[in-house]
DNA sequence: GAGTTCATGTAAGTTGTTACATGATTCA
DNA sequence: TGAATCATGTAACAACTTACATGAACTC
């Protein structure tokens, strides 16, 4: 998948691994992140599988090796693209901890599922106000695709905040 | 991650690992699953650690390993399992595709849409009746954690499904 | 008696992360 | 001049999956 990620950010304009990296935190990390011991290792695949180019440049006086798709990896992203997408069960690490709440004691797990929710919405504030920023200065149908990976994001978020406050007002129901 | 989830199932019964594949395929897999492969050697390691212990049986004519959690892997699943939980950004494969859906046509972008959706609902029917039949069986407040994730899997499932209608039409519209 | 399900396991491959190492440049 | 950021990279480890191997029992 992240050979593929690559691909599709070159598919823009050529950049540097540590570009990619910044793109990646700054804009796909809600649903798709890499660290640099991933990102280095596979641009020297896809060059090796010769997907992309490199040139070596001074850019505002600093070293960088910018990466640029070829058309054989042009071909190759598109070709993958155009395929169904296999819908693969995402792996919800947190429904394993609840999913065994009920072997806790009912005040720990409604502190609990209190700190899960305020870290849940710093993550959805944050990419709230991105996707405001992404409104005031770009027009969104250029970016429906994009823009809309972003409410999925935002909404996703706050599913997942209103499935445990259900969760929390349930048990703290119990309580009384 | 795999070895609590053993625990856990283990803090009810004992079991093989041919049964805790069962119980994640029949129970967890919308949210988690894993293969003989990792069970077979995750159960090797927590014996040596002292978590489980075994003892085989001939059970119904057919030979078994049966694990027993003990106390001190009792002590360190709780110990586990009361620690706030880390939200830990799940990836969503099927946004990395959308998201470079702008350099599809149209059509195919339509048609992937389609196939997508019809793959999720299906997992959403298939969930949805496995629902359906624990409200009719049991008693749903006697496993409260346990049925608040299945409603957490079908709305998930719902959840995707809107979104990809969303965005069908908004790609239909500009067609016409 | 042939195919399916039950049951356990291993070896090799996949796909990452974490931690480290290096060095240049920028900024206070 | 010292800390932060920019920039690239590697080695070791982690946590799996896939494919294979084995064999007993059940089912038609």
């Amino acid at each position: 998948m992240l050979e593929y990620i690559i691909l599709g950010f070159l598919m823009k304009e050529e950049m540097s691994g540590y570009d990619l990296k910044q793109w990646m935190v700054n804009c796909t990390s809600y649903f798709f992140d890499a660290s640099f011991g991933s990102i280095y290792p596979a641009l020297k695949r896809l060059e090796e599988k010769g997907h992309i180019s490199c040139h070596e440049v001074i850019e505002s006086s600093k070293f960088k090796k910018l990466y640029a798709i070829t058309d054989v990896g042009k071909t190759y992203f598109l070709n993958w693209l155009e395929k169904p997408i296999a819908f693969s069960k995402t792996k919800q690490d947190h429904l394993v901890n609840f999913y065994f709440y009920q072997y806790l004691p009912n005040e720990k797990a409604i502190s609990n599922l209190k700190i899960f929710i305020s870290e849940v919405e710093e993550l959805l504030n944050r990419l709230s106000n991105q996707k405001s920023d992404v409104e005031k200065e770009y027009d969104v149908n250029q970016f429906k695709f994009i823009y809309s990976a972003m409410i999925y994001g935002v909404n996703y978020y706050q599913f997942i905040i209103d499935w445990c406050n259900k969760l929390l007002k349930q048990i703290e129901g119990e309580n009384l």
